[in-house]
DNA sequence: AATAGTTTTGCAAATGTTTTCATAAAATAA
DNA sequence: TTATTTTATGAAAACATTTGCAAAACTATT
């Protein structure tokens, strides 16, 4: 077994090329100004001409940051999500972060495991999606003292920092949205809410509302259905194949919403003509679908950008306090829903 | 200024409380068959008791794996990627290993400091997207002498292992298919081709298979949109209010071929009865599209797979060698082409 | 009971950096 | 010119772990 030979350039290696000490190169990295600009030419010079990279282990070792930010998502395949991580990592790696992404496909213990794994590797911060986490996870959190920060929801009770939308609302509107057009009739299509808090509140929301109108969603109307267009439309063909369909559907969200307009649309139907198909969540392609998706808009770079700002001000504040921010859900009436 | 009183519980403080030295401590958890079992439990309360959390960071230092593979995507706010990146990074977290995920938007520097700062992370390994990488970072990653693979092309004479497919021949497909079906007078809509060699692959590809069945595609021919179903949708309503639109469009991926198709829509228009829409990739959501999109497929899933096995079998052989896997692409003929 | 073999443990060195403190050199003030 | 301040550098300790080596504690064998 050949033993690689490791073209190991260290500190040592770069500080005898420059004939100065380690600590001198160390400086001239950390804090340049400390550093006669003449040497700091030495280093430089010796630090490329020797392919130095310097190694953040040894750095976090010293209790140093380690410049890395852990992001837990259930799952990056879905719409919602990519745009939320892509805004979130744009805006730290601006500020000179690394991302340590990791997923656990909607299982609780799963995200327990991988919160773990990113505390081993010493985070400077974790990121979750929702609130709905493990009693460990919590504890975890928690006894190590780390900044966190939920996106997507907002809760005034939560138990961490969050910044995020109210999805409770956002199904009231969603729900109000079609009662002021005079549905009601209204059948229900959403993923399942177990251990997915975005779309149990929106659910209840909607629920609520109707009740509220005194109209009741009998479990006949209502569809569960994987997060999938292909998925939602065989929903969707399900539920239109049926005599009886409902007049309006309201959607757990715009993937879904998607999937049952192809599916009136494989039926010969016209949309909104014979059913009106309401989304949550504007997703980027909702506004240009044919015809364009009315829905409940979350807005997702904006939590994604403002999440970014919150980590790292909890990070450099040492901020032990809960911060909470809200934004507001927006309704997006487009072309999907009309008066019965 | 108060000093944050670390509740640092590292490897001696579990030792004290077990009453072990530290190597123990440390044994337990890297060959747990070396230490007795009754030492192991002691141990192991100890840190379920202290919420000890062992430091990579440490670990790494000593030469050992840093258990973490850089990715750098170009953005990950597409479906394409997204479902890439999403199977890659399950395949690599079953087998323990954590994503340092990192994006530069298509551009070529940014991808360069980025790999830099993935190297200061002491990665294990390196996946990049595509195989058009400045000289510098191909330097870099050669002069380092990690296990790197380039994901979603494949061409054999590469600089290092890659796994993908050839996107000139995903374009040769598509543009024969519709010459195939009959028809002469295509219009492409391709993404800016520059710092993308998949699109510039694909493009190529097509005006080959057009060239050579005697076709020329004249500038006024061809049209270019960023990938967004939004914007290429108005590219599309654009064709499609000139006099002589032509009689198929092939269009650089699905995403475009998506805004085409509302497009068309939009205008009151047929397809493929009217015109008729080709798409590359094959999407999450292509076969369920209105009309179903015809498309060629690049197995985005099993590439993802297929490129973390083959980085941990680099990984762990400490692989010098270079590996190149090809996958083809299939012509997946729906609904929105159609005979001329 | 003595010997040989095996398993389990601890000591100490090593890993690559940062940082505190001390000192040397240079610049400024007297 | 001397004394004082400022700037630049190096030596060594610290960080949290792993590991080679050797000692200690058992087991098995005679």
């Amino acid at each position: 077994m050949v033993k690689k030979q490791q073209n190991r350039v260290d500190i040592m290696t770069v500080a005898r090329a420059a004939k100065v000490s380690a600590s001198t190169v160390s400086r001239t990295f950390n804090h340049p100004d400390l550093v006669n600009p003449a040497t700091r030419k030495k280093i430089d010079r010796a630090v490329r001409r020797l392919g130095y990279i310097r190694n953040r282990a040894a750095q976090a070792m010293h209790g140093k940051r380690s410049g890395t930010v852990g992001l837990v998502v259930p799952t990056i395949d879905h719409a919602i999500f990519a745009e939320l991580v892509q805004s979130f990592s744009e805006k730290l790696e601006a500020v000179g972060f690394t991302i340590l992404m990791t997923s656990h496909g909607y299982d609780l213990e799963r995200e327990y495991a991988v919160v773990r794994k990113l505390l081993e590797h010493r985070v400077d911060g974790v990121a979750l999606i929702g609130l709905e986490h493990s009693e460990e996870t919590y504890f975890l959190l928690e006894q190590q003292k780390l900044p966190v920060v939920a996106v997507w929801n907002y809760d005034e009770t939560s138990r961490v920092s969050c910044v995020g939308a109210q999805n409770l609302l956002a199904g009231r509107m969603a729900a109000e949205h079609l009662l002021n057009l005079g549905h009601r009739d209204i059948g229900a299509v959403f993923p399942n809410t177990l251990g997915n808090d975005r779309s149990f509140d929106r659910l209840r929301g909607t629920k609520e509302v109707l009740a509220s109108a005194g109209i009741s969603l009998p479990n006949s109307r209502q569809w569960m259905t994987p997060y999938s267009v292909s998925q939602a439309k065989a929903v969707g063909l399900e539920i239109l194949t049926q005599k009886d369909w409902p007049s309006a559907l309201l959607c757990g969200n715009d993937v879904i919403a998607q999937g049952c307009l192809y599916a009136a649309m494989q039926m010969g139907m016209r949309v909104p003509g014979d059913i009106s198909v309401m989304g949550i969540g504007d997703f980027k392609g909702s506004k240009d679908m044919e015809p364009a998706l009315s829905t409940v808009r979350l807005p997702a770079r904006t939590i994604g950008e403002q999440a970014a700002d919150l980590i790292v001000r909890l990070i450099a504040g040492d901020g032990l306090d809960i911060t909470r921010e809200e934004l507001q859900p927006e309704l997006m009436p487009r072309v999907s829903t009309a008066p019965i």
